[in-house]
DNA sequence: AACTATTTATAAGA
DNA sequence: TTCTTATAAATAGTT
Protein backbone atom coordinates (compact mmCIF):
# COMPACT_ATOMS: atom_id res chain seq x y z
CA UNK A 1 0.00 0.00 0.00
CA UNK A 2 1.53 3.23 -0.33
CA UNK A 3 3.95 4.43 -3.48
CA UNK A 4 6.92 2.74 -1.68
CA UNK A 5 7.99 -0.40 -0.88
CA UNK A 6 6.36 -2.82 1.23
CA UNK A 7 9.40 -5.26 3.38
CA UNK A 8 7.76 -6.08 6.69
CA UNK A 9 10.87 -5.97 9.10
CA UNK A 10 11.61 -2.57 11.70
CA UNK A 11 11.36 0.62 10.39
CA UNK A 12 15.00 2.04 11.89
CA UNK A 13 14.00 6.02 11.43
CA UNK A 14 12.47 6.99 14.78
CA UNK A 15 10.43 9.66 12.61
CA UNK A 16 9.59 7.76 9.91
CA UNK A 17 8.56 4.75 12.23
CA UNK A 18 6.32 7.11 14.00
CA UNK A 19 4.66 8.65 11.45
CA UNK A 20 3.94 4.99 10.33
CA UNK A 21 2.60 3.98 13.49
CA UNK A 22 -0.14 6.45 13.73
CA UNK A 23 -1.33 5.23 10.49
CA UNK A 24 -1.13 1.69 10.77
CA UNK A 25 -2.41 1.88 14.69
CA UNK A 26 -5.89 3.41 13.44
CA UNK A 27 -5.99 1.10 10.49
CA UNK A 28 -5.82 -1.30 12.33
CA UNK A 29 -8.03 -0.24 15.01
CA UNK A 30 -10.89 0.61 12.07
CA UNK A 31 -10.16 -3.09 11.26
CA UNK A 32 -10.67 -4.58 14.33
CA UNK A 33 -13.72 -2.59 15.12
CA UNK A 34 -15.30 -3.24 11.64
CA UNK A 35 -14.79 -7.23 12.61
CA UNK A 36 -16.40 -7.01 15.28
CA UNK A 37 -19.36 -5.55 13.75
CA UNK A 38 -19.82 -7.38 10.49
CA UNK A 39 -19.06 -10.66 11.54
CA UNK A 40 -20.43 -10.78 15.27
CA UNK A 41 -16.58 -11.32 16.75
CA UNK A 42 -15.43 -10.76 20.72
CA UNK A 43 -12.05 -9.19 20.14
CA UNK A 44 -9.66 -7.84 22.68
CA UNK A 45 -6.26 -5.43 21.05
CA UNK A 46 -4.18 -4.42 23.29
CA UNK A 47 -0.80 -2.78 22.65
CA UNK A 48 1.88 -0.66 23.85
CA UNK A 49 3.65 1.78 21.52
CA UNK A 50 7.35 1.55 21.11
CA UNK A 51 7.11 4.72 24.06
CA UNK A 52 5.41 2.31 25.98
CA UNK A 53 1.71 4.18 25.57
CA UNK A 54 -1.70 1.54 25.80
CA UNK A 55 -3.73 1.85 23.34
CA UNK A 56 -6.74 -1.10 23.05
CA UNK A 57 -10.04 -1.61 22.00
CA UNK A 58 -12.58 -3.95 23.13
CA UNK A 59 -15.40 -5.18 21.09
CA UNK A 60 -18.94 -4.08 22.37
CA UNK A 61 -20.08 -7.28 23.19
CA UNK A 62 -17.52 -7.73 25.73
CA UNK A 63 -17.85 -6.35 29.26
CA UNK A 64 -14.53 -6.26 30.07
CA UNK A 65 -10.93 -7.23 29.50
CA UNK A 66 -10.81 -9.67 32.50
CA UNK A 67 -13.75 -11.44 30.40
CA UNK A 68 -12.26 -11.72 27.56
CA UNK A 69 -8.73 -12.85 28.84
CA UNK A 70 -10.19 -15.70 31.63
CA UNK A 71 -12.27 -16.79 28.44
CA UNK A 72 -9.00 -16.94 26.71
CA UNK A 73 -7.32 -19.01 29.50
CA UNK A 74 -10.42 -21.37 29.62
CA UNK A 75 -9.85 -21.90 26.15
CA UNK A 76 -6.50 -22.67 26.12
CA UNK A 77 -5.58 -24.07 29.78
CA UNK A 78 -8.51 -26.51 30.13
CA UNK A 79 -6.42 -29.65 29.87
CA UNK A 80 -4.33 -27.90 32.71
CA UNK A 81 -7.29 -27.67 34.41
CA UNK A 82 -7.96 -30.90 34.15
CA UNK A 83 -4.56 -31.79 35.40
CA UNK A 84 -4.62 -29.63 38.27
CA UNK A 85 -7.98 -31.76 39.63
CA UNK A 86 -5.96 -34.80 38.64
CA UNK A 87 -3.29 -33.28 41.33
CA UNK A 88 -5.36 -32.07 43.58
CA UNK A 89 -7.11 -35.39 43.57
CA UNK A 90 -3.87 -37.54 44.32
CA UNK A 91 -3.07 -35.15 46.74
CA UNK A 92 -5.93 -35.43 48.78
CA UNK A 93 -5.96 -39.00 47.96
CA UNK A 94 -2.23 -39.16 49.77
CA UNK A 95 -3.40 -36.92 52.85
CA UNK A 96 -6.09 -39.32 53.43
CA UNK A 97 -3.98 -42.34 53.78
CA UNK A 98 -1.41 -40.31 55.87
CA UNK A 99 -4.14 -39.52 58.14
CA UNK A 100 -5.40 -43.16 58.21
CA UNK A 101 -2.12 -44.41 59.09
CA UNK A 102 -2.19 -41.62 62.20
CA UNK A 103 -5.30 -42.94 63.01
CA UNK A 104 -4.22 -46.38 63.49
CA UNK A 105 -1.48 -45.36 65.71
CA UNK A 106 -3.72 -43.74 67.60
CA UNK A 107 -6.46 -46.63 67.69
CA UNK A 108 -3.71 -49.16 68.24
CA UNK A 109 -3.40 -47.28 71.92
CA UNK A 110 -7.09 -47.70 72.27
CA UNK A 111 -8.18 -50.49 71.41
CA UNK A 112 -5.43 -52.50 72.70
CA UNK A 113 -4.87 -52.64 76.55
CA UNK A 114 -4.22 -49.00 77.63
CA UNK A 115 -2.46 -50.34 80.44
CA UNK A 116 0.81 -51.94 78.43
CA UNK A 117 2.40 -48.76 77.77
CA UNK A 118 4.58 -46.59 79.25
CA UNK A 119 5.30 -43.31 79.45
CA UNK A 120 8.51 -43.76 77.78
CA UNK A 121 6.94 -45.58 74.74
CA UNK A 122 4.00 -43.13 74.32
CA UNK A 123 6.88 -40.47 74.45
CA UNK A 124 7.89 -42.53 71.40
CA UNK A 125 4.28 -42.34 69.66
CA UNK A 126 4.49 -38.64 70.44
CA UNK A 127 7.88 -37.95 68.82
CA UNK A 128 6.95 -40.07 65.93
CA UNK A 129 3.04 -38.40 65.63
CA UNK A 130 5.54 -34.97 65.36
CA UNK A 131 7.81 -35.94 62.86
CA UNK A 132 4.47 -37.50 60.72
CA UNK A 133 3.11 -33.79 61.29
CA UNK A 134 6.30 -32.23 59.94
CA UNK A 135 6.32 -34.05 57.08
CA UNK A 136 2.83 -33.57 55.95
CA UNK A 137 3.70 -29.79 56.78
CA UNK A 138 6.70 -29.84 54.16
CA UNK A 139 4.91 -32.09 51.75
CA UNK A 140 2.06 -30.04 51.77
CA UNK A 141 4.14 -26.97 51.16
CA UNK A 142 6.41 -28.73 48.65
CA UNK A 143 2.94 -30.11 46.64
CA UNK A 144 1.54 -26.47 46.58
CA UNK A 145 4.60 -24.72 45.34
CA UNK A 146 5.77 -27.04 42.98
CA UNK A 147 1.94 -27.14 41.77
CA UNK A 148 2.89 -23.32 41.45
CA UNK A 149 5.97 -24.12 39.97
CA UNK A 150 4.46 -26.43 37.50
CA UNK A 151 1.66 -24.54 35.86
CA UNK A 152 4.02 -21.56 35.16
CA UNK A 153 5.94 -24.23 32.88
CA UNK A 154 3.28 -25.54 31.38
CA UNK A 155 1.51 -21.91 30.54
CA UNK A 156 5.36 -20.97 29.30
CA UNK A 157 5.10 -24.10 27.24
CA UNK A 158 2.34 -23.10 25.51
CA UNK A 159 3.38 -19.81 24.56
CA UNK A 160 6.72 -21.41 23.44
CA UNK A 161 4.10 -23.65 21.34
CA UNK A 162 1.90 -20.78 19.70
CA UNK A 163 5.34 -18.70 18.96
CA UNK A 164 6.64 -22.12 16.65
CA UNK A 165 3.36 -22.04 15.11
CA UNK A 166 2.89 -17.95 14.49
CA UNK A 167 6.19 -18.16 12.77
CA UNK A 168 4.65 -19.60 9.51
CA UNK A 169 8.57 -18.96 8.20
CA UNK A 170 10.11 -20.92 10.18
CA UNK A 171 8.60 -24.39 9.69
CA UNK A 172 8.32 -26.88 12.02
CA UNK A 173 9.93 -26.41 15.67
CA UNK A 174 10.24 -28.83 17.97
CA UNK A 175 8.41 -27.53 21.59
CA UNK A 176 8.49 -29.99 24.41
CA UNK A 177 7.43 -30.07 28.03
CA UNK A 178 9.40 -31.40 30.69
CA UNK A 179 9.50 -31.29 34.33
CA UNK A 180 7.24 -33.42 36.83
CA UNK A 181 8.63 -34.89 40.45
CA UNK A 182 7.00 -35.73 43.04
CA UNK A 183 8.15 -38.57 45.79
CA UNK A 184 5.41 -41.29 46.75
CA UNK A 185 4.98 -42.53 50.61
CA UNK A 186 3.47 -45.96 50.95
CA UNK A 187 1.94 -46.75 53.80
CA UNK A 188 4.64 -48.91 55.54
CA UNK A 189 2.47 -51.87 57.06
CA UNK A 190 4.49 -53.02 60.27
CA UNK A 191 3.83 -54.51 63.11
CA UNK A 192 5.39 -53.72 66.39
CA UNK A 193 4.69 -50.39 67.69
CA UNK A 194 8.41 -48.89 66.30
CA UNK A 195 7.73 -50.26 63.06
CA UNK A 196 4.15 -48.66 62.92
CA UNK A 197 5.09 -45.51 63.95
CA UNK A 198 8.28 -45.81 61.30
CA UNK A 199 7.22 -42.63 59.82
CA UNK A 200 10.73 -41.10 59.99
CA UNK B 1 -12.41 -2.47 -0.28
CA UNK B 2 -13.69 -4.57 -2.78
CA UNK B 3 -16.60 -4.26 -5.63
CA UNK B 4 -19.44 -3.76 -3.04
CA UNK B 5 -20.59 -2.17 -0.33
CA UNK B 6 -19.35 -0.21 2.20
CA UNK B 7 -21.48 -0.03 5.12
CA UNK B 8 -19.85 -1.48 8.77
CA UNK B 9 -23.12 -3.20 10.13
CA UNK B 10 -23.37 -6.98 11.34
CA UNK B 11 -23.97 -9.33 8.17
CA UNK B 12 -27.10 -10.72 8.26
CA UNK B 13 -26.61 -13.53 5.80
CA UNK B 14 -24.70 -16.62 7.93
CA UNK B 15 -22.49 -17.59 4.66
CA UNK B 16 -21.75 -14.53 3.46
CA UNK B 17 -20.59 -13.65 7.07
CA UNK B 18 -18.32 -16.32 7.76
CA UNK B 19 -16.45 -15.81 4.35
CA UNK B 20 -16.20 -12.56 5.19
CA UNK B 21 -15.06 -13.30 8.91
CA UNK B 22 -11.99 -15.24 7.62
CA UNK B 23 -10.91 -12.74 4.83
CA UNK B 24 -10.80 -9.90 7.08
CA UNK B 25 -9.62 -12.13 10.44
CA UNK B 26 -6.48 -12.97 7.91
CA UNK B 27 -6.41 -9.27 6.85
CA UNK B 28 -6.45 -8.38 10.35
CA UNK B 29 -4.01 -10.78 11.90
CA UNK B 30 -1.70 -9.83 9.02
CA UNK B 31 -1.74 -6.09 9.88
CA UNK B 32 -1.11 -6.63 13.91
CA UNK B 33 1.85 -8.47 12.74
CA UNK B 34 2.93 -5.80 10.27
CA UNK B 35 2.47 -3.07 13.10
CA UNK B 36 4.17 -5.04 15.57
CA UNK B 37 7.53 -5.82 13.72
CA UNK B 38 7.31 -2.40 11.96
CA UNK B 39 7.22 -0.15 14.39
CA UNK B 40 8.17 -1.82 17.39
CA UNK B 41 5.52 -2.46 19.02
CA UNK B 42 3.93 -5.21 22.05
CA UNK B 43 0.29 -6.03 20.60
CA UNK B 44 -1.80 -9.10 21.51
CA UNK B 45 -4.95 -9.51 19.52
CA UNK B 46 -7.22 -11.77 20.58
CA UNK B 47 -11.05 -12.71 19.58
CA UNK B 48 -13.47 -15.63 19.57
CA UNK B 49 -15.98 -16.19 16.23
CA UNK B 50 -18.87 -16.21 16.14
CA UNK B 51 -18.93 -19.75 16.98
CA UNK B 52 -16.73 -19.68 19.93
CA UNK B 53 -13.82 -20.37 18.15
CA UNK B 54 -10.13 -19.02 19.30
CA UNK B 55 -8.05 -17.00 17.25
CA UNK B 56 -5.04 -14.26 18.65
CA UNK B 57 -1.68 -12.85 17.85
CA UNK B 58 0.92 -11.80 20.15
CA UNK B 59 3.64 -9.83 18.94
CA UNK B 60 7.34 -11.65 19.15
CA UNK B 61 8.91 -9.17 21.38
CA UNK B 62 5.90 -9.95 24.28
CA UNK B 63 6.91 -13.53 26.13
CA UNK B 64 2.79 -14.14 27.40
CA UNK B 65 -0.61 -13.19 27.22
CA UNK B 66 -0.09 -13.14 30.85
CA UNK B 67 2.85 -10.39 30.62
CA UNK B 68 0.80 -8.19 28.20
CA UNK B 69 -2.16 -8.23 30.63
CA UNK B 70 -0.78 -7.87 33.30
CA UNK B 71 0.97 -4.79 31.65
CA UNK B 72 -2.06 -3.66 30.73
CA UNK B 73 -3.56 -4.30 34.72
CA UNK B 74 -0.97 -1.72 35.86
CA UNK B 75 -1.35 0.40 33.48
CA UNK B 76 -5.02 0.47 34.17
CA UNK B 77 -5.93 -0.59 37.44
CA UNK B 78 -7.39 -4.06 37.99
CA UNK B 79 -6.26 -7.48 38.28
CA UNK B 80 -6.50 -11.19 37.10
CA UNK B 81 -3.54 -13.33 38.28
CA UNK B 82 -3.07 -11.73 41.53
CA UNK B 83 -6.25 -13.03 42.78
CA UNK B 84 -5.56 -16.58 42.07
CA UNK B 85 -1.99 -16.45 43.68
CA UNK B 86 -3.84 -14.90 46.69
CA UNK B 87 -5.68 -17.58 46.56
CA UNK B 88 -3.12 -19.97 46.88
CA UNK B 89 -1.65 -18.69 49.15
CA UNK B 90 -4.27 -18.31 51.68
CA UNK B 91 -5.10 -22.06 51.04
CA UNK B 92 -1.45 -22.56 51.93
CA UNK B 93 -0.98 -20.84 55.35
CA UNK B 94 -4.10 -22.09 56.43
CA UNK B 95 -3.17 -25.75 55.72
CA UNK B 96 0.11 -24.26 57.96
CA UNK B 97 -1.69 -23.18 60.70
CA UNK B 98 -3.65 -26.44 61.21
CA UNK B 99 -0.45 -28.07 61.18
CA UNK B 100 1.16 -25.89 63.55
CA UNK B 101 -1.55 -26.00 66.10
CA UNK B 102 -1.58 -29.84 65.82
CA UNK B 103 2.40 -29.61 66.26
CA UNK B 104 1.48 -27.28 69.61
CA UNK B 105 -0.61 -30.54 71.42
CA UNK B 106 2.36 -32.36 70.59
CA UNK B 107 5.26 -30.27 71.80
CA UNK B 108 2.96 -29.61 74.99
CA UNK B 109 3.33 -33.20 75.94
CA UNK B 110 7.29 -33.59 75.02
CA UNK B 111 8.48 -29.99 76.58
CA UNK B 112 6.46 -30.06 79.98
CA UNK B 113 7.39 -32.78 82.37
CA UNK B 114 6.36 -36.02 80.60
CA UNK B 115 5.97 -38.06 84.16
CA UNK B 116 3.18 -35.89 85.43
CA UNK B 117 0.63 -37.71 82.99
CA UNK B 118 -0.88 -40.77 83.66
CA UNK B 119 -2.14 -43.09 81.25
CA UNK B 120 -5.84 -42.29 81.87
CA UNK B 121 -4.69 -38.39 80.68
CA UNK B 122 -2.37 -39.78 77.90
CA UNK B 123 -6.07 -41.74 76.68
CA UNK B 124 -7.76 -37.95 76.65
CA UNK B 125 -4.61 -36.59 74.57
CA UNK B 126 -5.26 -39.49 72.53
CA UNK B 127 -8.97 -39.07 71.63
CA UNK B 128 -8.22 -35.67 71.26
CA UNK B 129 -5.61 -36.14 68.89
CA UNK B 130 -7.89 -38.71 67.18
CA UNK B 131 -10.69 -36.02 66.70
CA UNK B 132 -8.19 -33.28 65.54
CA UNK B 133 -6.66 -35.74 62.65
CA UNK B 134 -10.54 -35.99 61.82
CA UNK B 135 -10.88 -32.87 61.75
CA UNK B 136 -8.08 -32.07 59.50
CA UNK B 137 -8.98 -34.85 57.30
CA UNK B 138 -12.51 -34.18 56.88
CA UNK B 139 -11.40 -29.73 56.38
CA UNK B 140 -9.00 -30.91 53.97
CA UNK B 141 -11.67 -32.98 52.27
CA UNK B 142 -14.35 -30.55 52.39
CA UNK B 143 -11.71 -27.41 51.07
CA UNK B 144 -10.32 -29.52 48.01
CA UNK B 145 -13.93 -30.82 47.50
CA UNK B 146 -15.34 -27.27 47.51
CA UNK B 147 -12.67 -25.92 45.03
CA UNK B 148 -12.68 -28.48 43.12
CA UNK B 149 -16.57 -27.14 42.73
CA UNK B 150 -15.19 -23.71 42.44
CA UNK B 151 -13.55 -24.53 39.08
CA UNK B 152 -16.31 -26.63 37.87
CA UNK B 153 -18.89 -23.26 38.62
CA UNK B 154 -16.22 -21.19 36.99
CA UNK B 155 -16.53 -23.03 34.06
CA UNK B 156 -19.62 -24.04 33.76
CA UNK B 157 -20.21 -20.03 33.99
CA UNK B 158 -18.05 -19.59 31.60
CA UNK B 159 -19.81 -21.61 29.10
CA UNK B 160 -23.74 -19.75 29.94
CA UNK B 161 -21.69 -16.23 29.74
CA UNK B 162 -20.41 -17.65 26.12
CA UNK B 163 -24.17 -18.50 25.30
CA UNK B 164 -25.36 -15.32 26.62
CA UNK B 165 -22.81 -13.54 24.56
CA UNK B 166 -23.78 -15.32 21.24
CA UNK B 167 -27.47 -15.05 21.76
CA UNK B 168 -26.94 -11.64 20.70
CA UNK B 169 -30.66 -10.93 20.72
CA UNK B 170 -31.55 -11.53 24.04
CA UNK B 171 -29.25 -8.54 25.81
CA UNK B 172 -27.74 -8.46 28.85
CA UNK B 173 -27.90 -11.21 31.11
CA UNK B 174 -26.45 -11.75 34.63
CA UNK B 175 -24.28 -13.82 35.44
CA UNK B 176 -22.28 -14.11 38.50
CA UNK B 177 -20.49 -16.80 40.31
CA UNK B 178 -20.91 -17.55 44.42
CA UNK B 179 -19.91 -19.45 46.67
CA UNK B 180 -17.00 -19.31 48.90
CA UNK B 181 -17.08 -20.75 52.39
CA UNK B 182 -14.97 -21.61 54.95
CA UNK B 183 -15.05 -21.89 58.87
CA UNK B 184 -11.85 -20.64 60.31
CA UNK B 185 -9.70 -22.26 62.93
CA UNK B 186 -8.16 -19.99 65.66
CA UNK B 187 -5.48 -21.66 67.92
CA UNK B 188 -6.86 -21.98 71.08
CA UNK B 189 -4.76 -20.35 73.99
CA UNK B 190 -5.41 -22.32 76.94
CA UNK B 191 -4.52 -23.47 80.00
CA UNK B 192 -5.31 -26.76 81.20
CA UNK B 193 -4.57 -30.54 79.40
CA UNK B 194 -8.65 -30.69 78.57
CA UNK B 195 -8.52 -26.81 76.78
CA UNK B 196 -5.56 -27.12 74.88
CA UNK B 197 -6.67 -30.33 73.32
CA UNK B 198 -10.19 -29.19 72.71
CA UNK B 199 -10.88 -29.79 69.00
CA UNK B 200 -13.78 -31.07 69.40
C1' DA C 1 -1.87 16.85 9.08
C1' DA C 2 -2.89 16.55 4.08
C1' DC C 3 -2.27 14.92 -0.33
C1' DT C 4 -1.87 11.37 -4.04
C1' DA C 5 0.34 7.57 -6.40
C1' DT C 6 0.35 3.01 -5.46
C1' DT C 7 -0.10 -1.07 -3.15
C1' DT C 8 -3.37 -3.93 -0.48
C1' DA C 9 -7.49 -5.77 1.05
C1' DT C 10 -11.60 -7.67 -0.05
C1' DA C 11 -16.83 -8.12 -1.93
C1' DA C 12 -18.74 -10.69 -5.40
C1' DG C 13 -18.80 -14.12 -8.39
C1' DA C 14 -17.27 -18.78 -9.88
C1' DT D 1 -13.78 -23.24 1.62
C1' DT D 2 -10.64 -21.39 -2.28
C1' DC D 3 -9.55 -18.54 -6.51
C1' DT D 4 -10.17 -14.67 -9.37
C1' DT D 5 -10.99 -10.07 -10.35
C1' DA D 6 -12.97 -5.55 -10.17
C1' DT D 7 -12.90 -2.04 -6.87
C1' DA D 8 -12.67 0.16 -2.47
C1' DA D 9 -9.27 1.20 1.18
C1' DA D 10 -5.01 1.87 3.30
C1' DT D 11 -0.91 4.02 3.36
C1' DA D 12 4.41 5.39 1.89
C1' DG D 13 6.49 9.08 0.45
C1' DT D 14 6.05 13.72 -0.06
C1' DT D 15 4.46 18.54 0.91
Amino acid sequence: MGRGRSEIKRIENPTQRQSTFYKRRDGLFKKARELAVLCDVDLLLLLFSGSGKLYHYLSPTVPTVKDLVERYEAATHSKVWADVRQERRAELEKAERMCELMEKELRFMTVDDGEQYTVPSLELLEHSLEAAVHRVRSEKDRKIGGEIDCLQNIIRGRHEERYGLCDKLAHSQAWNNGGEGGGSTPPSGGGGLELKLGFN
